[in-house]
RNA sequence: GGUAUCGUGGCCGAGUGGUUAGGCACAGGUCUGCAAAACCUGCUACAGCGGUUCGAAUCCGCUCGAUACCUCCA
């Protein structure tokens, strides 16, 4: 068995870089905040979800087994007049609410399948897990930092703040003394709360509430962060490894996580804490309201003002890998065009790469610069990834390989130079970043199209003959019509290729 | 207002106390029947102002700007 290789990865919690170290050697509990089913998936939650994937994919190819559980929230987010989500969404659509959560699910799921994502180990719904959080809930009671309220149930965030100050706000960087001060302002408009930054982990549902569940303190249903804190410790213990999420849920949504696991068990919930940060539409937050957002489909079918035409899945996929998951990224059209031919070359040189093979007696025998040139990248790309996931550096060194995969076909790197064992590597190396790793698939070749490949074979072949005899005119319309349809047409050293545009 | 993060060449975007990120675009070249593709070369930047340092784009301070969060939000 290989060793692991070593990891580091940013950590919210501490807000550094850390070594990351399993909990259980060579295993890694992983959850990551999934979305809530009320509306269509949004083109910044598939960016978290891409990213997560990655990250998911890399640590398992480096040789852990992972869990990774993505939860489906279905329950328990509140609007502000307090009606349940899931309700209103099913009141306009005339649904039930288990139909909607249904609906958009589907669509998420299609969405994730569409970016090419795999799916997580578990996948827990907040309906489902009911009595869970009801007995988290009564654990949070039993220790002291639950109050019931006519039926509710809240979480005392300041007397847990005051016992526990260094877990309180460390993970978004909340002040208590300042929490305390603001709230004295605001204790006029009282509701049920004892204070402001409390939270309800149990809410008494209204008459007209459709979604509700029974429970020791009244007929209602779970707070809108319980869910999370009640799956993670099911499904991976009361302290797992890792936990994931859009940075946008640091506060408040992960820190009354982290309140909630701390105040139940005692203890931190995960060890390191990642959060994917946001996308951005020409320099600015995607907001419905003012009109700057872009979804999926729009982005794909080129329906939208702020796209000059459709980038497929992939490119949109790639554009997001081509940056780092801890930055923002901004969605521009000359962004996404540079991403779509950067994503096309790459695409084809693989296919050249996995195409090509060295005659050993071409090879002279010995390691040439080259050789360690190559070597020296394909390690640039695993310590790129090492290095928080940096699937930036990881992209920018599988460049420079494939500069070195056209040289060689070129002939502008002779055969020998290049040591048989370095190519299958250089080989290997290519597809796993591409496929299993980067989950990258090329879309618009052939694609084991016999039909379409038998058919271009012809067609290359008569080209071919045209050419030999000169016949410039026919060969010129061979190419010029193919380029039509989307098909160009590659005249190399070592004859013709072809790809789809 | 509070709290964070960030501000990199024409565009996007890594990185970082002293060495070329990468992609796209652009210009020149090689190759080619022509073109495309590919390859080579060039364009060498780190918001502004101070400070620390032998040396800072990288550390510190201030200013300006952006983005996010401050109980809807990936």
């Amino acid at each position: 068995m290989n060793e692991i290789r070593t990891i580091k990865l940013y950590s919210s919690l501490s807000g550094k870089k850390e070594v990351f170290e399993p909990i259980v050697p060579g295993r890694i509990g992983m959850y990551v905040c999934g979305p809530t089913v009320y509306n269509d998936v949004h083109l910044g939650n598939c960016r978290t979800f891409v990213s997560f994937d990655v990250i998911y994919r890399y640590l398992q190819h480096i040789g852990y087994k992972v869990r990774y559980v993505r939860n489906i929230t279905d329950v328990g987010h509140l609007l502000d007049d307090g009606e349940d989500r899931m309700s209103k969404g099913a009141r306009l659509d005339q649904l039930e609410p288990m139909e909607v959560a249904q609906k958009y699910t589907v669509g998420f799921h299609d969405m994730m399948r569409i970016f090419n994502t795999h799916s997580p180990s578990i996948e827990p719904r907040a309906t489902g897990h009911i009595p869970e959080q009801i007995a988290m809930v009564q654990d949070i009671i039993d220790r002291g930092y639950g109050y019931i309220k006519n039926g509710s149930v809240y979480f005392d965030v300041i007397k847990f703040a005051k016992e526990n100050p260094a877990v309180y706000g460390k993970l978004s960087g909340r002040v208590i003394d300042e929490l305390l001060a603001e709230s004295r302002e605001n204790l006029k408009n009282q509701d049920e709360k004892n204070h402001p930054a409390d939270f309800a982990i149990w809410i008494k549902a209204s008459e007209e509430h459709i979604m509700r569940w029974k429970s020791p303190w009244s007929v209602g249903f779970p707070g809108w962060h319980l869910e999370c804190s009640a799956m993670s410790t099911k499904y991976l213990g009361q302290t797992f490894d890792i936990h994931g999420g859009g940075g946008d849920l640091k506060f408040p949504h992960h820190e009354n996580e982290v309140a909630q696991n701390f105040g139940a068990c005692g203890c931190q919930p995960a060890r390191y804490w990642l959060h994917a940060n946001m996308l951005l539409l020409n320099g600015r937050k995607m907001s419905k309201s003012e009109g700057n957002t872009i979804s999926p489909q729009e982005l794909f079918s080129g329906d939208s003002s702020f796209v000059s035409k459709g980038y497929s899945p992939m490119v949109v996929k790639f554009f997001m890998l081509m940056a780092h998951y801890r930055s923002t990224l901004d969605i521009t059209d000359d962004a996404l065009l540079a991403a779509e031919k950067g994503f096309r070359k790459l695409m084809d040189t693989n296919k050249l790469l996995q195409g090509m093979s060295i005659d050993p007696r071409d090879f002279d025998g010995s390691e040439s610069d080259t050789d360690r040139a190559i070597l020296q990248l394909i390690d640039e790309a695993y310590q790129g990834m090492d290095d928080d996931f940096n699937t930036a550096m990881a992209l920018a060194s599988l460049n420079e390989l494939g500069s070195y995969v056209n040289k060689l076909a070129n002939k502008q790197i002779a055969a020998g130079e290049v040591a048989p064992w370095v190519l299958e590597r250089l080989k290997t190396v290519f597809h796993t970043f591409i496929s299993d790793i980067l989950g990258l698939k090329d879309e618009t070749s052939g694609d084991g199209d016999d039909t379409v490949d038998g058919l271009m074979e012809l067609i290359l072949d008569i080209r071919g003959m045209a050419r030999a005899q000169k016949d410039w005119t026919t060969s010129d319309k061979i190419r010029d019509a193919l380029a039509e349809v989307g098909i160009q047409v590659k005249d190399g050293k070592e004859g013709v290729s072809w790809s789809k545009q």
